[in-house]
DNA sequence: TACTTCACTGCAAACCTTTGCAGGATCACC
DNA sequence: GGTGATCCTGCAAAGGTTTGCAGTGAAGTA
C-alpha cells in the first residue's frame, strides 16, 4: 500500500509514522498502542500491532528519552571488571535491567577516583540513575554527584543515599570465631585499601570478635586488594608470627597462599587462611579456600531495583519542570543489608594449641614468636565463642 | 544575570538554550561552538564556553542522536560475563570506546542463541553498531541481523562481515608440537561448544599437526566449556589411555585436571595438560596451566575500532535517507586474525617415552592401552617437529 | 427528545539539538 | 565607490515521540 518498503524490511528505519500509514490511524494513536494501551480500542490495537510487527517497527528511544526525560538506561560505574568479585554482580544487574526494559551502561574506572566523577558526569544525562559499586572516592563527593543523577550505592554506606552493604561484619566475625575455635590464638587481618567501606567494617568487627574470644588480633596493610598485594605480604605474615589470617578479599588470600608456599610455609598445616568473596576461583585453588561468601548476584538485583524504585517516583526533568524539584522529591533512602556466610574448605586447620603435636611441641616452646610476657589469657577461648 | 539558575546548579536540567541566553548568542552558535568550533569566532567560543561550563550544560545526547542518527554508543553481546575470558576484552572495549568518545552497553546471553538475536533488535536502533563475541547462533542469522545494525563479529568468521579471531588454529599447533617434543604420542583434544568457530578451527589444526609429528590423536566432546564439562571427562580420558590433552580452553583444562586429581592421577606426571586463553586464573592454580595465551584485550580494542570505522563512512538513516543505503555503503569487511602465544608453565611435562624410567618401563608395557598392532610409526617423532 | 457521560481518536505543541541557507559586517582589491 | 570574498551569526526546519486538549460518535439517562 504504502511506497515500495515491503521489501527492503528494516534498511530504512521504520517510525510511527510508517505504522500510522499503513493502519489507518494518526501517529498518536500508534503511540498510545505502545505506551498507553488502555486508551485505545481493542480492535485498534490489534490492527497496529500487527502492522508494527509486519513492519518491523521498533520505537526511538532517543525520541522517547527526548520528550520523557527517561532514558530507560542506566549506567554501573565498577573499579575493576577484570577483578572476579564484578562479573556476577554486573551479570545480575544487567539482567534484571533487562527484565525491566532498561539497558545498562557499563563503566570501567581502573580504580581511578578521578575517572568514577568524570564517569557520573558523563553518564547523568544518558541514564536514569548510576549504580556505583565500591566507590573510591570520598563520601561527600558522593553526596555532590547525587544531586546530578539518582545514585545507588553498592559497598559503601552513604547517609542519605539508598545503598546496597553486605554484612561483611557478621562475615568477619564468624571467620574469627572459626578461627579461634580451631585454637588459633593470634591472628592478621590482611587489609584491603584504605577507602573501603568494608575494610573499616571488617578491622572493627574482627577486632571485636577476637576481643570476644580472646585472641590477639595483628593489623596488617592497607593493601592492593590483588593477588600481588597478598603475595607481597607474605614474608610479613611469616615474621609477624601468627598461626592465621582473615584477608580483606579471594584473591588477596590466594596471593598470600601463593607467597605462603613459596617460603615454604604450607597452608593450612602451619598458617590458616580465610577470604572473603567467595569468587569462583576460590573453588578451584588448592586448597579449596575457605571464605566468607558475599551475595554479589543479589547485591546487584537489589541495587537495580532500589534504583528504578526511587527512579520512578520522580520523574526529573522534562514536562513538570520548575521548581520544586530539589526538596519535592521523596527519595528512597532504604539501606540494604546483605547477609554474608562463612563457607569452611581446606585453606584453615587446627590452631597450633589443638595440633595434636605432630611437630614436637617442645622444640620450638609453644610459640616462638610470642613474648609470653603481658600476653592474653588463653584459656577457654576456643569453646567459649562457639555459640 | 539570567534568572535565579546559578545556585540551583543542574537541579534543573540546563539546556542549550540557557547557555545562548547566559552568554547573549543564538543557540546554533551555543551548538556549533561544541560540535563545529572552527566555525565561530574565537572570542565568542570562550565566552560560550565559559558560560557552559558555569551553568554545568552537557549536550543532550538523545536529541543530538535524534537528529544526527548517531546515537554514539554500542552494544557488546557477550555470551558469559562470568566466564574469565571475557572481562579483559570487555573492559579494553569500554576503555578504547569511551576514547573515543562512544559509551558502551554490555548485554550477557546466558550462551543463549535466541537472546542474542533479541538483543541485537533490542540495541539496534540505540546503538551505532554490535560487537557480537563468540556468537552461539548461526552464519545465516548473523548476516541478516547485519543489515539492520552495523554488526563487528569477535571469534567467529562470517564472509562479508568484519571480524575479529584468534588464531587458535595457530596456537593448537604449538600446543601440539610441544606436546609431541616432550614425547607424548597419544594426544586427546577436549573439545567445546560444537557452534564455536574456535572449537572447529582448533580441531583442524591440532589433526593436522598430530599427523605431522606422528601422533593420534582423539577428539573427546563436544562439552560445555566451563569446569564442570571439563571435570566430567576426567574418567573418560582416564579410560581412553592418551598422556596428554588439550582442552578447548583453561576453565575446561583446571576442570579436568581437578576430575583427575580426584580419581588419582596427577598432572603432569601422569598426563600433561594444555589449555586454552590464559585467563588470570591459569596462573594461580596448582599446576600452573600451560595454555595458548589469546590476545582478549586487543581483540576488544580491535573490534571497537572495526566498527567505529566502518560506521563513520556510514551516518546511517536521518537526513540523507532514502534509496541506496543498501547497496551505497561500502562496508569494511576486513578480517582481522590476532596471534596466539604458547605459555609454558608446569601442567605440561615428559611423555611416556621421554620419561627417564621412573616407574619401570617394564611393569606395565609401553603403552597398557595402545593395541600395539594397527600403531602409528613412533620413531623420531619427537624432535622431528620441533623446529 | 435533549442532555450527559463515556470511550476513543485526532491535533498540535513540545522535548533539545543540528544544519542548510541566507543575511550582515568587514575587508581587500580594482 | 563598487565589487567580491570571507567570516561569523541568526533563522527555521527537521528528527520521532509523548501528551494535554478538544472533538466525534455512541450509549445512557431523564
Amino acid at each position: 500500500m504504502t511506497a515500495a518498503t515491503s521489501d527492503e524490511r528494516a534498511a530504512v528505519p521504520v517510525t510511527i509514522r510508517d505504522v500510522a500509514r499503513a493502519s489507518g490511524v494518526h501517529i498518536s494513536t500508534v503511540s498510545r498502542t505502545f505506551s498507553a494501551p488502555h486508551l485505545v480500542n481493542p480492535e485498534t490495537r490489534v490492527r497496529v500491532l500487527a502492522c508494527a510487527e509486519d513492519l518491523g517497527y521498533r520505537p526511538n528511544r532517543a525520541a522517547r528519552a527526548l520528550i520523557t526525560g527517561r532514558t530507560h538506561n542506566i549506567g554501573l560505574i565498577i573499579a575493576d571488571i577484570a577483578n572476579p568479585f564484578f562479573p556476577p554482580l554486573i551479570k545480575a544487574a544487567e539482567s534484571q535491567a533487562r527484565h525491566r526494559d532498561y539497558h545498562v551502561f557499563v563503566a570501567d574506572t581502573n580504580e581511578d577516583p578521578t575517572a568514577e566523577e568524570e564517569l557520573v558526569h558523563a553518564l547523568a544525562k544518558q541514564v536514569d540513575g548510576v549504580l556505583l559499586c565500591s566507590p573510591r572516592m570520598s563520601n561527600s563527593l558522593i553526596e555532590q554527584l547525587s544531586r546530578e543523577v539518582p545514585l545507588v550505592v553498592v559497598n559503601r554506606q552513604v547517609t542519605g543515599l539508598p545503598c546496597v552493604l553486605m554484612d561483611v561484619g557478621q562475615g568477619a566475625r564468624a571467620a574469627i570465631e572459626h578461627l579461634i575455635g580451631l585454637g588459633h590464638h593470634r591472628i592478621a587481618l590482611l587489609g584491603g585499601p584504605r577507602s573501603s567501606w568494608t575494610n573499616r567494617e571488617m578491622r572493627r568487627a574482627a577486632a571485636t570478635a577476637a576481643r570476644a574470644g580472646g585472641a590477639e588480633l595483628t593489623m596488617l596493610g592497607p593493601n592492593a586488594p590483588t593477588e600481588t598485594g597478598g603475595s607481597a605480604v607474605a614474608e610479613q605474615v611469616r615474621r609477624s608470627g601468627v598461626s592465621a589470617v582473615l584477608a580483606y578479599n579471594d584473591l588477596m588470600a590466594i596471593g598470600l597462599i601463593e607467597g605462603l608456599d613459596a617460603l615454604g610455609v604450607r597452608v593450612p598445616q602451619e598458617v590458616s587462611v580465610v577470604g572473603v568473596d567467595d569468587i569462583a576461583l576460590s573453588r578451584l585453588t588448592r586448597p579449596k579456600l575457605t571464605t566468607v561468601a558475599t551475595p554479589t548476584a543479589a547485591a546487584g538485583r537489589t541495587a537495580v531495583d532500589m534504583l528504578l524504585q526511587q527512579d520512578i517516583e520522580s520523574p526529573r526533568g522534562a514536562r513538570g519542570l520548575g521548581a520544586g524539584t530539589a526538596l519535592g522529591v521523596r527519595r528512597t533512602t532504604a539501606q540494604v543489608m546483605l547477609q554474608t556466610d562463612l563457607v569452611i574448605r581446606d585453606s584453615t586447620g587446627p590452631g597450633p594449641r589443638a595440633r595434636p603435636a605432630r611437630p614436637p611441641a617442645a622444640s620450638l616452646g609453644p610459640d616462638p614468636h610470642c613474648p609470653a610476657g603481658p600476653g592474653i589469657p588463653t584459656a577457654a577461648t576456643g569453646d567459649a565463642v562457639a555459640s
